[in-house]
Formats: C-alpha cells, structure tokens, sequence
RNA sequence: GGGCGAAUAGCGCAGUUGGUUCAGAGCAUCUGCCUUACAAGCAGAGGGUCGGGGGUUCGAAUCCCUCUUCGCCCA
C-alpha cells in the first residue's frame, strides 16, 4: 500500500461496482421505505457549490437509511426550466442567424428538445462523481410523459374545482424574456436613480402642480393626479384639473387616503397601466388606462411621444426636454427598491395582461397547519416563521408564461367565443361542442392557448408524479414510497417550491410531501460573498473533486454546514478532508501490516479493546441522536474525533506491538472489527475509501459492500461503559500529565522515566503497562511522599511525581505549583461563598449543593497535596 | 417601512428545562519533534468580562427589558 491515499482510480472502480451490482435501486418491499426525491436541478445546469453541498447531505442521508436497514430510494431528475432554457435555445438560434418568430412552434419545440437532449444529462453525470446514490433507473424530467400527462391533467382539475381562473391583471412583466413572471421570480435590489419633480400646470389657471416621480417616462400614461383628501397643502387642488407636462392631455385631480402626504410633494400622479398601486387606484375611481409600452420594453403607438424608443433612453430623454420646456422643478438622487427578473435581471415593468392565475387562499390554508403543528418539521425551525408569513400574505399565483418551452396550457379557445379547459383535443371538442351546443363544430373551430405554464407548476407535484401518483393514484408505487421522508433545499426556494408542494400534497393525496425538510445554507467564499459567475469566485467542484477526491471534498463542505447556516467556503476545508482520508489509509497500513500470533492477549491490550468498545458503543448512540436531529456536521465531527483522536492516537498507540513484534490475535481481530465498525459510521460521509477499505479487511464475498452492511451493533451495558471510558480518561490525564514533562525537560521518548503515585491507590496491572507504554516508564511506585525535586502534577484528586534530579529546576517547580495552589485557592473560596450562603443552601436542588460540597472537599484535597509539595521542594 | 433571526477564542460554530472543577470541539496560531502507519504527520501550549447597559434569581452565555451592530425574508 502506498503511504499516500490515491482517490482517483478507487473512486471511479466503486462506484462502477455499486452501479453493476443496482445497490442504488429500490422496489417496493416489506421493509420500511425511506425516500428523498431530489431537487431538480435546471437541466441547463451544471454543477456548482450548492447542488455539492445539497446532495452531499442527501447522500449522506441516504445512505445513512441503507444501514439502518430501510429501503431507501433517492430518485433524481431534472426540470425543464422554462425561461432560463427558453433563454439559452433563442441565443442558440440566433447564433445561426436564427429568429424564434421566424420558426413555428413545433420547430422551435425540436431546437429545444434538441438542446435539452445534448446538455440536459450533464448535471446528473456529474452527480455521480461526487457519489450519490440515485436510483437512476428512476430518473425523472419535469417534461416527460408521466409529469407532462400529470402536470395538464392537476390544471385541469383545478380549473374544474373553479381554482384556476383567466383574466387581465397587472403582471411583473419581463421585457427581456417577453413573459409575466409570478410575484416569486421578481427579486427587489436597490437602485440609485433620480426624484424628479415634474410641473403640472392647473387648467386654467397660472398655477402648477408639483408631482415628485422616480420613473417620468411614464407620464404618457397618466390618467389622473392623486391627494390625500386630509392633506391641506394639497388642499387647493381639489376638484380641479391639472394638464400633464409634455403630452398636453387634461386629467382629473382625484382624492384618496393612500397617497403619503410626507412623500414627495403629496401628489402622486396615477398611471394604473404601469404601476401596481396605480392600478388599484384606477380600479376604485373607475380611471383609463393607457398602457404605453410595447411587450419588450419600448414606446408604444399609445404613447404618442417618443414611440420606439427603450423605456430607460425615454427617461433621459424626457428629462432634457421637460427641463427645455421649463417643466422640471429639481431632480435629487434617490434610492429605492426595483423589482428585478430573477432569470434575465432586466427591471421588471408592471404590465396589464390577462394570464391564468391559480387561487391561493384555500391552498394556503391547507399548507399553513401541518408546519405549524410540526406535522412536517422544518430544519432549523426558524424558517417555520417564514413560511407562516408567506402563507397569510399570498396572492394569487400567475402561471402562465409567454413562452414555448414547457407545458402548454390545456385551454382551447373557441372560433364563436368562449373557450373550454380539457386534457386533450379531442376533448376539448367534445365539451366545446357541449357547451355551444353547436355540433357541427371541428378541430379547426378550436385554438389552443399559445402560452405555457410555469415551470414551478410542474415542481410542486414532484414528489408525487415522480411514482405517477397524479395519473394513477393509489398505485404501488405511490403508496409505497409516498410521503418521502427528508427534502434537502436551499431557504431560497421555500414558496417556490417547498410551500407550494405541501399545498399539492394536502391536495391531491391528502398526505404531506415528505416529513422533514432539512435547509442548507447558502455556500459562499471566505468572505462572506455568495459565488456567482459573475463574480468567479466559485471553484468548480469537479476540479475540487480532481484535486481532493470527492470524500475530501464531502467532507470539507460538510464540516462547517450546520443546518441553515451560510457555510463560507474554503479549500483548506477540503484539504482537511483529505488529510483525514490519508490517516483513515494510513491506520489500515499500520493495522494490516502486524504480524499476528495466537497467544493471549496481554492486560493492557485488553483494558483498551474494553474501553474502546465501550467508547465505540456510546459514541455510535451519540451520532444516532445526531442524525435523528439533522446534525450532521456534529455527527461528522464526532467520528472525526473518534477515529483520529481516540482510535488512532489513543486506542493503537496502546496496542501497537513493539516494532517487529506480532500481536495477538484476539486484540487484532477486536481492532479489525472496531475498525469495520469505524467505516460503517464514516460512510455516509465518506462512501469510497470506506469501501475501499472494508472491501480488504478481510476476503469478501462477490456480492458484499459496505454500503448494504448494516450498522453493528454492541451489547453492553450503558453504566459500565461510562465508567470505562471515565477510567480511561483519569488514566489520559495522568499520560498527558507525563508527557508534558518531558516537553518542558525536553527529555527525548526514548529516556526511561520513574512515576510516583503519591498515597493513593495503586493502579491496576493493565493500567500501569497502558501508562508505562505510553510514557516510556522504568516503573510506577506508589509512595507516601515524593523524592525530593521531583517535578510533580495533579491529576484528579492525586499527586502525581516524576523524579528527575538532574533536570528539575527547583524555583520554576516551585513558581509552577505555587501558581496552581493560588488558582485550587480562589477556586475553594467561590465554592466556599456558594455554601455559605444560606439562602443557596435553601434553594438549590439538594444535588447541586452536594455537588458544590464534592468540590469543596476535592479543591481542599488538592490544596494539601500541593502545600505538602511545596514544602518538600523547599 | 413590516417581519424574522443572529451577536460566544484570530475565523467559522456548539452550548438542551438557568446549577458538574470558574464556557466547549474544529481550523488557524505558538513550542518541541522527520519517534519504523501517516510531516497530508506526532506530542504539547496559549487564547474568550459569552455585543453594551439594566433587571429577575441563592445562581444568567442561557429568562425579561433596552440600546448598538449585522444578516435574511417581505413590501
């Protein structure tokens, strides 16, 4: 074996091995299921940071669940992603001189299914680099037959139960990507843009209005001047008629209480085609609108000025010719939040369009309880307030997009009027027909709606249409795997998709989605600073995979990823990751590299098999409690700990045999099933080189893995092992307490040294060898008083010395225990004032104030063997 | 503007219903070691008025109030 652990072929050898042997397949069975349906990632996707972290922890999940024996299923997919691939295909095209309008639907459909077919597999091949577990026969696509047919079939029975609705509302429009966007996809960012202040002139009167405004393009649509009735310095304006700057049009000075009398000027001007509280205020004072834009951003002919230009241009220009024409007041520098397109970034405009909407306020209300009553469980717990917020603030979503990639909705629209919602032509004809009551009506009479749905509209069934519970339900399947157990996602999609799959889960099986839904945090770089492309501060994980394996680089993202919490990104976190592969590799060379003897085992050997057992048993109970808790960076610290710490340093440093000399063979075997047990808890964090490894412990059978072994299990008493593993650790104390001697003696390992247990009870033979291994001890004498310059330490309640004439220097030993004496001093004395205060003494539980008196008597233990010491020294 | 959360060692974190030897691990730092598995290593060490102030209590990192600072979500 090499002294280095080599990642890269072992990794590539297994996870074949794990792929040919199906171990990540699940059928339906008698065991319990344990399900994760992945998050699809965007099939325009490729891995970064967050997906590594994000099904790292759901492998390690899953795999988890495999020892534990349950039949675990993480099923993977993709989702369509409208917009984003819409997007990436029309660029495409127009690299080859290409225009979407020059093409047909079904040819444009074929580019995109064309594209999808070339890029959409990378993400998941990528996934198994990292090692996940998927059951890839399963994989899923939100555009495939099953989620399509479930998809159309879900909006028609919302449409029937009188859910989904069509109308003209006002929509966050994007004019990049030319379609409405729901309220989710907008993302508010600050901008720092202008005030204008814009004159009004009275009609009729040689007076002006001032209106303070952060978008002046749009006074082409205004259709009305807004005061607050109770505003007196508006007062004046009441009832009359103001003339909007530029465009010469006369519009009505209106009076409502919405308008901010410390805003501005306390004149808001309404332009209810461009502005969402505009348009409400259009909607009560029954006002024109006029909607001066076109679709992608530009003037429209209704505009009457500046038609063509962009709507930002437009702002400048119209501030130059309003200051020409004497119509601007001032302009001050302004900041204030803009509504963004989360796909393109463009500004969003508020447009009136008509769109289908899905009613939210019986589907919030069947999401809300279940989370409230931790029926499902939020990890952490705080997002539970979040989600409550969202829920009782909802507005209807709109999910419909201009766009032709993805779901196309299933409503036809008849050539006399009206239109029907139906899963398909034929029946929609039928019911066209029924509802006209014209037979003689044809396919050719019916045209379906060009626009498609929202892609999240086929997300939020997920969980159910990955086992075709939506076109078949009560299948196998579905009532088997159904409700999956952990979803693993990022907070930044909790209404997206976790809120809105809760709501298709109450709704069409009648049963949560899944269980517990674990949010990661958000991964960013060392400085706090989210990666992005942009910014290209984000490693690209498959390098980081090439560099430090992907059990290197699982576990530095997982060591610092507490639940929700941001992890700030460091490659250091990964090298640390692979150091500890190397010293997981470099144990097993020690271990396999003993010659073994049968002949019994020595005493110290077996106080170590006895206490690490012990100590193996209650730490695999600690990390049981973890996993159960969704701690997982604590599980993953706690066996780190375990193995280096504990098993390396520790455990094999007190049974390594002396350089060529064989061990025995009850010790050896104990260690190689310590060591066994050790990989079954490293695996779901580390799957490969613990295969590696338990594949060579000993020969196994062509059939076996590690990742199908169940977790072992000790039967031993809990009380006896707590007192092993305190034993042990009085015993550390007394080594660390020797070896810290020798560090400031500066006395080499291999210098022979005497301990003196001072008048306490001897230790046990296996003790005493564990001590004289570890410490290089010529013997262990128990005595009344210690030599005479003897350098000397406490351990517990005892005094322990190590005589050493020649190196002791007496005022720096003397300075050392006069220094602790002070500290068991100050220590007595706050014991001391605890005690004796009576009103302590009343009110404390009785086993707190025996503690406190357990402390008193220890600390003046303490204070007398370190009196005794000092004055023996002088 | 509204809501939520956080502030603990140089850094990023843990700290269960207030009470075990004066707050814990990791990384980083410092010291000494190439000691026949591992320098991607070994053995040690130092480091914190638990954001400030006030209160409740015999007792507060923990509960309450207040201020400050930061983050997230929503409008």
């Amino acid at each position: 074996m090499d002294a280095k652990y080599n990642p890269k072929e072992i990794e590539a050898k297994w996870y074949e091995y794990w792929l040919e042997h199906k171990y990540f397949h699940s059928e339906p069975d008698s065991r319990e299921p344990y399900t994760i349906v992945i998050p699809p990632p965007n099939v325009t996707g490729v891995l970064h940071m967050g997906h590594m972290l994000n099904n790292t922890i759901q492998d390690i999940l899953v795999r988890r669940a495999r020892q534990e024996g349950k039949n675990a299923c993480w099923v993977p997919g993709t989702d369509h992603a409208s917009i984003a691939t819409e997007a990436k295909v029309v660029n495409k095209l127009a690299l080859q001189g290409i225009k979407k309008t020059d093409l047909t639907r079904e040819e444009f459909l074929n580019h995109a299914w064309d594209w999808t077919r070339e890029h959409g597999g990378i993400i998941l091949q990528q996934l198994r680099k990292l090692g996940a577990s998927c059951d890839w026969d399963r994989t899923g696509f939100t555009m495939d037959e099953v989620r399509s047919e479930s998809v159309i079939k879900v909006f028609c029975d919302l449409y029937n139960k009188g859910l989904i609705y069509r109308g003209v509302r006002m929509v966050n429009w994007d004019p990049k990507a030319l379609t409405a966007l729901s309220d989710e996809e907008v993302i508010f960012k600050e901008h720092h843009g202008k005030l204008y202040y814009l004159r009004y002139k009275v009609e009729g009167e040689d007076a002006y209005a001032i209106v303070a405004t952060t978008r002046p393009e749009t006074i082409m649509g205004d259709t009305a001047m807004c005061i607050n009735p109770k505003n007196p310095k508006t007062e004046w304006l009441k009832g009359k008629k103001v003339i909007v700057p530029l465009v010469n049009r006369v519009i009505p000075v209106i009076e409502d209480e919405y308008v901010d009398m410390e805003f501005g000027t306390g004149c808001l001007k309404v332009t209810p085609a461009h502005d969402v509280n505009d348009y409400m205020l259009g909607e009560k004072h029954n006002l024109a609108s006029i909607d001066i834009f076109n679709d992608n951003g530009t003037l429209s002919e209704a505009a009457g000025l500046y038609v063509g230009m962009d709507r930002f241009d437009c702002r400048e220009q119209i501030e130059t010719d309003l200051q020409d024409a004497g119509l601007m007041e001032k302009v001050e520098d302004y900041t204030n939040n803009v509504g963004f397109s989360e796909r393109t970034n463009v500004p969003i405009e508020p447009k009136l369009s008509m769109q289908w909407f899905l009613k939210m306020e019986h589907l919030a209300k069947i999401a809300l309880e279940p989370v409230l009553k931790d029926d499902i469980r939020f990890y952490p717990a705080k997002y539970k307030n979040t989600y409550k917020h969202w829920l009782e603030n909802i507005k209807d979503w709109c999910i419909s997009r201009q766009l032709w990639w993805g779901h196309r909705i299933p409503a036809w629209y008849i050539s006399s009027g009206g239109f029907v919602v139906a899963e398909n032509e034929d029946e929609a004809l039928r019911l066209a027909i029924k509802q006209t009551g014209n037979e003689t009506l044809t396919k050719a009479d019916l045209r379906q709606d060009p626009d498609c749905l929202d892609t999240w509209f086929s997300s939020w069934l997920w969980p159910i249409s990955l086992f075709d519970g939506i076109r078949n339900p009560g299948n196998k399947e579905i009532s088997y795997y159904y409700p999956t157990a952990d979803l693993v996602t990022g907070p930044d999609i909790i209404f997206f998709w976790v809120a809105r799959m809760i709501m298709a889960g109450y709704e069409y099986k009648g049963e949560m989605p899944f269980k517990n839904v674990y949010f990661t945090g958000i991964v960013r770089d060392k400085l706090g600073r989210k990666m992005s492309k942009s910014l290209g501060n984000s490693p690209d994980p498959l390098e980081l995979i090439e560099r430090y394996g992907a059990d290197g680089v699982r576990m530095g993202m997982m060591l610092s990823a507490p639940a929700g919490n941001d992890i700030l990104f460091d490659e250091s976190l990964c090298e640390q990751g692979r150091n500890f592969n190397n010293k997981i590799w470099n144990c097993f060379r020690l271990i396999k590299g003993w010659d073994v003897a049968d002949e019994e085992q020595p005493q110290y050997a077996h106080l170590a098999t006895d206490w690490f057992e012990a100590l193996l048993n209650q730490t695999a109970t600690e990390m049981e409690d973890m996993f159960k808790k969704y701690r997982l960076s604590e599980a993953l610290m706690t066996i780190y700990h375990l193995f280096w710490d504990e098993f390396s340093s520790w455990y094999l440093e007190m049974i390594k045999p002396v350089y060529g000399q064989p061990i025995d063979k009850t010790t050896y075997e104990l260690t190689l099933r310590f060591f066994d047990q050790l990989l079954r808890l490293l695996h779901p964090f580390m799957p490969f080189i613990t295969e590696e490894l338990w594949q060579n412990i000993e020969e196994r059978r062509p059939n076996e893995s590690i990742m199908i072994s169940p977790l072992l299990s000790y039967d031993s008493d809990k009380e006896s092992d707590m007192q092993k593993i305190a034993r042990m650790e009085e015993l550390k104390i007394v080594i660390t307490g020797v070896r810290n001697i020798r560090q400031q003696r500066n006395i080499a390992p291999k210098e022979s040294l005497v301990l003196q247990v001072v008048s306490a009870h001897p230790f046990a033979t296996s003790e005493a060898q564990v001590l004289s291994k570890l410490c290089n001890l010529l013997s262990i004498d128990n005595v009344e008083q210690k030599a005479a310059g003897a350098a000397a330490f406490i351990a517990g309640v005892t005094e322990y010395a190590v005589p050493l004439d020649k190196y002791v220097n007496k005022d720096e030993e003397l300075q050392k225990l006069q220094t602790e004496l002070e500290h068991q001093r100050g220590f007595l004395k706050s014991v001391m004032a605890k005690l004796g205060n009576e009103r302590f003494v009343q009110n404390a539980k009785p086993e707190i104030v025996e503690r406190e008196r357990q402390k008193q008597r220890d600390a003046e233990s303490r204070i007398a063997a370190l009196e005794e010491g000092i004055a023996a020294l002088r």
